[in-house]
DNA sequence: TAATGGGTGCACT
DNA sequence: AAGTGCACCCATT
């Protein structure tokens, strides 16, 4: 398996073409980091999707576009890369949106920037007598300790000379280094009205933007959620920071707010920042009131048990690790589950902090493409999530699925959660006045951080006896309804967007990019052709649960350690859907019981309508839907439409990305059943 | 309670006189920031002492110089003080070795330079139009943002101007910043053979360091670890670091390493810096391996459990906070058990960079304190520590009880504590390399944190139902056996100490403090006037467990969650003992089980030997006895010694504390027996 | 800096 | 005993 076949005597040399196409390779083994050899692990790979049967149409369609996708640029073959070398001839059939089973179409404004390679992707070259120490760039600011000086103990990395990056070897024109950015920040005003996609003139920051563009864009269309994802074209950070921007910008419109969880010279480990007091209605929390046998256990252990935090439990990872080889960073997406409801939300003071960094780095474009974020959010309120009704009757087993009315709050009534009893943890209520709504968001916590979600409306299909989540698939973004008050002002000031915003005003944006997904159907889960039904797949999936091993780790399994006797039995069942659009469906659930315990698995619960869990549409988004499809189906193949000439309205930048947010904003193509309750359900 | 008599209107100006004697105030309520009257809580302390009953004639001695302990500078009357202000007249009796019940003798050494006030301790004036905000310096070297500029969200306390601290009514020549130190270092070369105690001369760090061995003295002779334990006499730290840099000095000596665990502009909380994969033979965790009624539960949950880390685990905190009103900041000792055994480490990483910043401040004081110790520490090698036998057949409900062979590693046999299995987690096997014994220390975990120590050697005495710990003292301090091979030349070429340090090479050195630790008996508790014996302290104490409520609280309570049915039955049980000194006795438990639960506490559990547990003597130590005794009597009042020629050997700095190394190092003083597993029972 | 996982100090929020 | 973001570490293979 170990197939290291890398040769200690070739580098790899970039070529000056920075634009690629994004490829992520759903890797099986554990160890992403050393990569097999391509042809294998195409092979390995696509057998193991396909289960061993033969390919159909669909399936050898996406196989091929996937080796389309190859980027050239940066990764030698059969280093981190799944697919061959890129070549552009078919880039027309890319863009699928396998809802309708429609052959795939071209992915809108990306490839536009597209250019056929003029020269050899890579080039070896004998290594040279390079010092072995080529270090990451890292704008350590930070000088705790009072002085190093003749204290051998401490070795500062820093201190040593930088010998790293500038090495003549390496021709790259993704370099960019915010902080230079920033200390040249007059010479950057981006007059850029050339918007040729062939200009070689891009700027760093241009290359940073497209390719975090063209990431986004691929993992719309990523579907292995329990695999490693890597984000493989991915810019030569000149500083260990632009690795967090560069992430922000791809994960932000995707309802994602990333934090640091770990970081040294060589290595980032991002986790979803852990939610805010505020924040509870997303939440995922929900248990039955049923106690199982081992209660008399928990009553008065529960009540000293520790929690750390109920906050801070989402799998979500990314993992940055800078490899001195190629001397790249190399990012995968180590667990792309949620365990609770995506949000863009306009008001974080990380996200402020991030708009303020693009400001100062003079990221016009970036700016600009989150300011329409930022708007068509705000338009998109209030947005009227319906909650999944929880059918517990069937699926006491089910941990973790998370719908809870995004603008609900709990301060009405007394919710039972774990979070709610954190949050009530210094004894002051919460103010009604938080809360927007008192939906009846019924959802129950046994305060171990494990969750559950009763279904109530069961339905005529079958869950398997393994099947023990719920799995919400993240297609509707919830918005923040904390808006900036100061986001118009700065919105209008940016540039006057309000014709922009008065087209799409009405557009529920976040659900704009479901439409657009490009997930071929592959394993023929799509059995309904209707955009917003899919209820057939989940089943579909289950019988295919074998076919991909899940490499969700136990990170945060299983903080239920108050004697609920919690038998795992589902190991390495890993399934993924199609792109099932919607989510946030009715959530009328009970809520009066505080504990609650996992049923066997052994009990009879072979009934669930998952049309109900996952496939309910979005109220809003329903009554937007029309408009929707109208305005996605306008989008011409290189899908300038609208957006290009509102987006020239704020000044001569050129746009490669912002013309397609509505893909960026809301992809809901990966679904993954995942074994443990904290490893949660939402996926974008 | 809260009778929070400051005045707003009045300000208190400390009076140059920087030498004061600490006073502890053993609280009772949970806050300790807004002291009570002092009369008042003179009698409510002294009552609840007491218990209610007249005073003995030690208590009526305890309690006047507990009143002659008071400090006079920087503390207002009745705030933060328990006892009314100092007068040194009966100086002479607050030196009192409880242990033998003879008269309290003069404590050795500090009060050389206790000094007669020549002024009034506390002036007030009306308070001027300052701003509200008086924040405390903080040497802020990190910004780890970008930029602030703009961003409103950002609000950055320290690039306010600063109006605190330089306040012209502020009359203290305790103001250090060792910023500012380090900055005029040559200016601080310490001439300083001025030993005469009136000096008014006295520097900054001769203050901190005075204060510190003050704190030592007192925390030595504290006996009420479950209550908060205020340093009162503090300096006032010019910058946020000098607090740690100060807690440092008092800490390191008495075996514990400190470490933030929190901090911001008005707090730090301190804990005990966490075990090194090294140190697990410090650690403690005991288990029985009969199994209770509910291991059935834990089968297949407890592999799943996260268990967050074993060598962070100890309760000790320290809570620094700085008061606005006095401009000072105060420092209680939240809880001062600790799950470890103390163990002056002169090869940590942080006890060396503590030593280059003494250098750097030039505190030559506090640095030739340290290379005494680290020399002691050294000469005392191989430190033989007995274990504690565990007498597990009646103690079954025990939880927490740490003593484990210092110098003993389990690398030549399995282990299998959580420690053990934390350390191999990724499946390999530590080399015996990096043990240095392979001693029989039977320790056991059940893998949940919780732990408990098997006492084997049932004795005659009894143990009441709700004693539910075994408490060790911390009176053998171990010392690390891969100790700094440069301190000897360190310590040579700093002033060439070998004359003194063969003098009291074959002294226990940690031991020392033990015998003259200062603690009145006033509980009678003190049966067994033999230094070495303490056998019946514990049941005196035991009956005497409601005299002083506990207020250890929940903190880290109950990490035993995976199943396991435990039952808190101890409230508020609080024992105090007198010193018992030793500890390191006997640990040859049963280590076969991973797993264990706590037994019912009404399970018939009454025999318990204490004085196998807490009293047996420090093999070592008792081979010290005599030498250790004839050197400590013959201490004068005034108490130089020799101490004060060899420590003129360094320089002629003067040598307030170094004297007096011996009772710094080592006080078994304090017993407490807690609530909670995870509350260690380790004290100095 | 070989790759990769994790602990934890500690200050920001 | 604020929670957690982040980085300085160490450990294993
Ligand atoms: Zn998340
Ligand atoms: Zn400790």
């Amino acid at each position: 398996m170990n197939n290291n076949n890398s040769n200690d005597n070739q580098r790899v040399v970039h070529v000056p073409v920075p634009i690629a196409v994004p490829v992520f390779m759903p890797f099986n083994s554990q160890n992403g980091h050393n990569p097999n050899d391509p042809n294998i692990m195409q092979m390995n790979q696509f057998n193991k999707l396909n289960n061993g049967t033969p390919l159909t149409k669909q399936q050898m369609d996406y196989f091929i576009n996937q080796q389309q996708l190859m980027q050239f640029q940066n990764t030698p073959m059969g280093q981190n890369n799944f697919f061959s070398l890129f070549n552009n001839q078919n880039l027309s059939n890319i863009n699928d949106t396998s809802r309708t089973n429609t052959p795939m179409t071209q992915l809108p404004l990306q490839f536009n920037n597209v250019q056929t390679p003029t020269a050899t992707s890579k080039i070896t070259t004998p290594k040279q007598g390079k010092p072995k120490k080529a270090k990451p760039q890292t704008s350590n600011k930070k000088k705790t300790k009072p002085s190093v000086t003749t204290l051998t103990i401490t070795k500062d990395p820093l201190s040593e000379p930088d010998t790293s990056k500038k090495d003549a070897n390496i021709i790259s024109n993704n370099l960019v280094s915010m902080e230079r950015l920033k200390s040249a920040k007059d010479a950057t005003t981006t007059p850029a009205s050339d918007m040729t996609p062939t200009s070689q003139a891009k700027t760093p920051i241009e290359n940073h933007n497209l390719l975090s563009e063209l990431a986004i864009e691929s993992l719309q269309r990523q579907r292995n959620q329990g695999k490693f994802i890597h984000l493989d074209p991915v810019p030569q950070f000149e500083d260990q920071k632009d690795v967090k921007l560069w992430l922000q910008k791809i994960f932000y419109p995707l309802g994602i707010e990333i934090a640091i969880e770990r970081s040294d010279k060589f290595k980032i480990t991002f986790k979803c920042k852990a939610l805010k007091r505020g924040d509870e209605d997303l939440h995922v929390e929900h248990h039955h009131e049923n106690k199982s046998v081992t209660d008399d256990l928990k009553g008065e252990d529960s009540k000293k048990r520790r929690v750390k935090s109920p906050f801070n439990t989402c799998p979500f990872r990314i993992r940055a690790s800078y490899k001195s080889k190629s001397e790249k960073w190399q990012i995968v997406i180590i667990n792309n589950s949620h365990s609770h409801q995506l949000k863009f939300s306009p008001t974080s003071v990380n996200y402020k902090q991030f708009k303020q960094t693009l400001r100062e780095i003079n990221d016009i474009e970036t700016i600009k493409k989150f300011d329409e974020l930022e708007y068509k959010a705000k338009m998109n309120l209030p947005m009227d999530v319906d909650t999944i009704p929880c059918d517990c009757g069937l699926t006491e087993e089910v941990q973790s699925f998370g719908v809870v009315l995004p603008t609900s709050f709990t301060s009405g009534k007394q919710q039972n959660s774990a979070i709610a009893r954190f949050t009530q943890k210094n004894s002051v209520k919460r103010s009604s006045a938080a809360g927007k709504h008192s939906d009846e968001s019924d959802v129950v916590s046994n305060g171990s951080g494990v969750t559950k979600v009763k279904k109530q409306n069961n339905k005529n299909n079958k869950i398997k006896e393994n099947l023990r989540k719920h799995v919400n698939m993240n297609s509707a973004l919830s918005v923040d309804e904390n808006h900036d008050t100061n986001f118009e002002q700065c919105f209008n000031t940016e540039g006057g967007l309000m014709d922009f915003s008065e087209q799409l005003s009405k557009v529920d944006f976040f659900l704009a990019g479901q439409k657009s997904a490009n997930i071929p159907d592959f394993l023929n889960l799509d059995n309904n052709k209707n955009i917003m039904s899919h209820s057939n797949q989940l089943h579909d999936q289950i019988n295919n649960e074998n076919t991909i091993s899940n490499n969700i780790n136990s990170i945060s399994s299983s903080t239920n350690n108050n004697g609920i006797n919690h038998i795992n039995h589902i190991n390495n069942m890993n399934t993924i859907t199609n792109s099932s659009n919607n989510n946030n469906s009715n959530n009328n659930n009970n809520n009066n019981e505080e504990e609650n315990n996992f049923l066997d698995l052994n009990m009879g619960v072979d009934e669930v309508d998952f049309t109900e869990l996952f496939l309910k549409p979005h109220k809003k988004s329903l009554n937007m839907q029309s408009q929707l499809e109208i305005l996605d189906q306008s989008l011409p193949a290189t899908d300038h439409l609208d957006l290009e000439n509102i987006e020239m309205q704020y000044n001569n930048s050129d746009h490669t990305s912002s013309g397609k947010n509505e893909e960026l904003s809301k992809g809901l193509d990966g679904m993954h059943l995942f074994e443990d309750s904290k490893n949660g359900p939402y996926f974008f």
